[in-house]
DNA sequence: GCTTTCGGTTGTATAGTACAACGGTTCTTT
DNA sequence: AAAGAACCGTTGTACTATACAACCGAAAGC
């Protein structure tokens, strides 16, 4: 776009855009989401798939790797749970905590859910090429690992 | 899968990995933006921007650039003027419209608001080569262009 | 003129979130 | 072992952001 030498916007601009195209996604994306899955928002989402990749995991293991509140969790499970779609058994050696498991039908609604999601971002994205869409995911891993300041995050 | 470009995550990997990157970013930025400014929460603050950016724009061109319902803009607005932060003026031609306009006040948070917040950007991304800021940068306007569905946004 | 369309506000409802206070559990320290 | 600290989760409260629908006043079309 600005011929082949080093002409590259300065940091200052490339980093107002990046401010500015993430915040404009993160409105869209929630609207999308709750347009395309009306049963299953955004966030509950995130997390039952956390909770089905992570076997077992713990609600603290959820609040600390999305950086949420405690009682934020607290009540997204309350509200999977009603929903029927994750277990919550209590560990037999720490009666603290609770086990989180995916149920029947959540796995299958998150399967659903997935698939459904995918399809649309495979769609908004289907003129990118694999080289493309390996750089920019490479690019958001890159920037959101850093974003965690140091939190050393050990289940990823 | 398809094994001819075998070192290459296949696309349906990279877009799962954007869609939940940006997803778990879209959280963060606004936790992050109310810290840095709860003077100026993070919707107020962009459209504060745009509303600069386009001198005398109206509510409902700022709704249809963010796709944004016209009743959250009315009240975000309503949020703005009462901090003294926009002003509504009447057009002359057009009894329903309002023009709007930063006041002295709200240009000078902005002002604050875009430099703290772009500093916090600089840090998070200081150790990123002006080339993969460009980078990403491009992807993500890519990306957030695509995503409006065509729509022609003739104001950017 | 009457009706439709447009710009904006207001009523109502919901998701998502945080913070603070609390109630049990487990671990530490003395 | 008793006391206290640290930890896990829930609940009360409050706020932002958002949508949808119903509405009002102004302008445009027939």
């Amino acid at each position: 776009m600005t011929g082949a030498d080093a002409q590259q916007p300065p940091r200052e601009a490339s980093v107002d855009v990046i401010q500015r195209e993430l915040t404009a996604f993160a409105r869209r994306a929630r609207a999308a989401a709750a347009r395309v899955h009306p049963e299953l928002p955004l966030v509950s989402y995130t997390l039952l798939a956390h909770i089905e990749e992570q076997r077992g995991c713990r609600a603290t293991d959820l609040a600390a790797h999305y950086l949420l509140d405690k009682s934020t969790v607290s009540r997204q499970l309350a509200g999977l749970e009603k929903l029927g779609f994750v277990e919550r058994r209590p560990a037999p050696d720490d009666h603290r905590v609770q086990v989180l498991h995916p149920t029947e039908a959540g796995a299958k609604v998150l399967a659903a859910a997935q698939t459904s999601r995918l399809a649309a971002y495979q769609e908004r994205l289907k003129d990118w090429s694999a080289d493309d869409l390996a750089g920019f995911a490479a690019y958001l891993l890159r920037y959101n690992a850093e974003g965690t300041g140091g939190l050393p995050d050990p289940r990823r």
